[in-house]
DNA sequence: CAGTGGTCTAGACCACATC
DNA sequence: ATGTGGTCTAGACCACTGA
């Protein structure tokens, strides 16, 4: 790997090897080496990452640089840093992580999570157009679908269908209905090696099935709020696609601009 | 305005001025400082900021630390910097912000905005208890409310009931009704000196009013989405309160994680 | 051409955490 | 005591802008 950062378009002395094109900055080329290296599992989730210092001498470039392309890493979430101690791989399992994705809220502020949750089924299925559009895939193209049901408060609140591509993520349908884990991300996190960052969601309001009616326990004429949520991952590739269903009575979507 | 930043808890020799505890390192009074010169009007909105090296001059301090404050000032939005040209204070008048906070889009993934603005009425009366408590206002304060109807491809689709207190304001009302101003939030800029830079908004789902319905041009038994947003100045102080109510049929709500 | 922000270096001291 | 990230400095070269 050769890192190299001319300005000059042809052949001026900038540091580094003499002439070609390197539109990146140094540290940028940093970063992108080092977010690789998360991601081919050279440090797992949870981790240490060696410190600036030695990262600065694997480099060959000062300490300076190294710290402008872990602190860009930090503030997207992959790692975070703690003075004293290191920089860490972040994980769905530890932290503050996994509340992040978490937008919808009971009319006391609290956030709809735990671990009530119920499973209702699992399947092998072919993706339905609207989550073939939203992961990317060809037309029916097989998923793993999943329902779940989440309750609050003793109630039924929360009605989530979830697509997961079955090519990308071989075997997962059993590991799915054998750990009935809270946290898709966090799956996905420990199994594949991938890292939920981004989602994208789109709300809109309209009127429950008879089947969710029943399932979320509604009375008559009362609308819903669906969010249609694409999850995906440091390198942009899209790996789930779910819907949530809610009655809106007691809970609604949180949204902040600058989160 | 004094800059100190020592560690030792008593009086050992950092830099600057001997004693006394000063938790915040230099560079975020400095930019604390820069924030405070922008809402007192000494730099407005679409104005340049002195350099770098003049700030640094100024402040006695080192280019490397106030750029570090200007970096998070433009992280926020507050300034935007242009290589080869300078820093300047961001303007809802002019750049991308205006669009910042508009999350309702069309389906076909155009942000409802432009001037389809009609405004339908402008009144002075006392806060409901939600808008009242969303500004953080005693009950029934006097506040100048504002109901508009926005269009999207010869519809009405968008319908907002918009709340200022006019203690914090005043003169506004007039204001508003001369110039029916497509953006609150330039008015606020221009006329108060007041930049929005943060909003939080509660989605919900629910069945419309009838005079809603008739507004919207609603089939019977549509649900309507519910926004409730409340806008919040740079020093965090609460300046409006709206609802947005919409028809979801050709609209939906988009958030991003990570804006 | 002079001035701006963008990048990079080398070195220093600090608070904090761990051993 | 050692090593970590956090802050600060001083200086350098660069690309870009606009006069």
């Amino acid at each position: 790997m050769i890192m190299q950062y001319n300005a000059a378009p042809d052949d001026a002395p900038g540091r580094g090897a003499g002439s070609g094109p390197s539109p990146q900055p140094l540290y940028r080329q940093v970063k992108s080496h080092l977010v690789h290296r998360v991601l081919t599992g050279e440090w797992r989730p949870g981790e240490i990452l060696p410190s600036e210092i030695k990262l600065a001498e694997e480099y060959g470039l000062s300490q300076g640089t190294v710290r402008k392309a872990i602190e860009e890493m930090a503030s997207e979430g992959l790692v975070s840093r703690k003075a004293g101690r290191g920089t860490f791989v972040t994980s769905h399992g530890t932290g503050r992580r996994p509340f992040r994705f978490h937008r919808l809220r009971a009319d006391d502020g609290q956030k709809i999570a735990g671990d009530n949750v119920q499973f209702l089924h699992f399947r092998e299925t072919s993706a339905t157009a609207r989550a073939a559009a939203g992961l990317g895939l060809p037309g029916k193209a097989p998923v793993i679908e999943t329902l779940r049901l989440r309750h609050y408060d003793g109630r039924p609140v929360l009605l989530e269908l979830i697509c997961l591509p079955s090519r990308r993520f071989p075997g997962i349908a059993a590991a799915l209905e054998a750990q009935r884990p809270a946290s898709i991300c966090l799956l996905l996190e420990r199994r594949h090696n991938v890292l939920v960052t981004r989602i994208e969601e789109r709300v809109r309001a309209r009127m429950p099935e008879p089947q969710e009616r029943q399932l979320l326990n509604l009375a008559p004429q009362t609308p819903v709020l669906e969010v249609e949520r694409v999850s995906f991952s440091l390198s942009g590739e899209p790996v789930e696609w779910r819907t949530i269903t809610c009655a809106t009575d007691s809970i609604y979507y949180a949204s902040n601009s600058s989160d």
